[in-house]
DNA sequence: AAGGTCAATGAGTATGTAGTCAATGAGTTG
DNA sequence: CAACTCATTGACTACATACTCATTGACCTT
């Protein structure tokens, strides 16, 4: 009854489909990639992507949580030794980087992206939140860096990154922007909150 | 042979146009918002947009250069009498509250505008780096604030402006993300910028 | 005042793209 | 093997929306 032939034949084409968007997604951003490019793209016809999807709306938000799990696992993973908040943001960093043009292009476009798929990158945030809040909060204690409001702690360094994230196009034209100043940010932003040795 | 009535009107049109667009714009977005709704907010019909403007890129781009100057303008105005980096930050921060539903759609909406509006918001974003570089880099050879880089500085200070205001949903579902915010940005960030006192 | 100009009109066109559905045929079942 | 199921197809529909253009009538020129 179920686990045939045909059965796993349709889940193969709806995580390929998947798999194509987040593509075709990073590549050519998320509202301007149509439906017809992505079963191009995946080599099926353009009536299977709504046979796999009732709408746009559900196949984008769908790809979307794709994305969440997977940057959420491999940032968890990269994160897990991590002791301090440098470690942590390191972490983070090299997390994005290698999600980066997927990334950037929800930076980009999350305003403009149906609700679902809005709530589900903010989603994605707050458990990147966390996570810094929690390295933060440790060394507050400690007195190794200034106590901060722990959401302009967050914001401050997630408003840095975005901004040369969706301003890459500036910064760097072709190729990847946190390659080229990831670590420069991050000593800056550690510096910041360091307290000053006088 | 020129200033007729006729011609006189004309431009009126083409004035009131921009006015209307400019206010639709911040209300609905620049993308999302259409020609004919343009046209029906300033009683005009369809047709009558395109005897001004050729194109909707043209129009949208002379409505960003109408916001551009008129930010300018006005940023210059308040910032005449500043001195140090914290009065310069705090005229434009009290500068863009007085235009931040538009500013706002274009941090928001930027990447995906054509071209010659994206380079239009990228001038005034220039004119805004250099007035706040400058009183910087006074201060720094001053000693009162740290010597960084001059291009995390500003970004510092407008990544995190920026961030504020595209999450405005967020932060400030209704109403002002500056009215709210801007004096607890304004003090977080000269605090970073600041040398410590031990 | 007659004739010409032109700003404004709005119904119409062109185009792009999300979503539909009857047809197809490989896969499944008894 | 016969009957059925269902994933896939792709031509088609529906719809939105930028842009056109023949027409109108107020204004301008002589």
């Amino acid at each position: 009854m179920a686990g045939t032939r045909r059965r796993t034949q349709k889940d193969q084409t709806r995580r390929h489909l998947i798999e194509v968007a987040l593509e075709q997604f990073a590549q050519e951003g998320l509202t301007t990639t149509r439906t017809a490019d992505i079963a191009n793209a995946a080599g099926v016809s353009h009536g299977t992507v709504f046979a796999h999807f009732p709408t746009q709306e559900v196949l984008v938000t769908a790809v979307i949580e794709e994305f969440g799990a997977r940057v959420s696992t491999r940032l968890h993973e990269l994160a897990a030794g991590s002791t301090g908040l440098r470690d942590v943001l390191a972490a983070h960093l090299q997390g994005l980087k290698e999600f980066e043009a997927f990334y950037a292009r929800l930076v980009i476009e999350r305003r403009l992206l149906p609700e679902s798929a809005q709530s589900t990158f903010t989603l994605i945030q707050s458990s990147i939140s966390f996570h810094i809040s929690q390295a933060a909060g440790k060394e507050m204690e400690e007195g190794t860096i200034h106590p901060w409001p722990i959401h302009l702690l967050f914001n401050t360094w997630v408003g840095l990154l975005h901004y040369y994230l969706a301003n890459g196009d500036l910064f760097a034209p072709e190729g990847s922007v946190l390659e080229r100043y990831g670590e420069e940010l991050l000593n800056h932003y550690v510096g910041l909150t360091g307290v000053k040795r006088c």
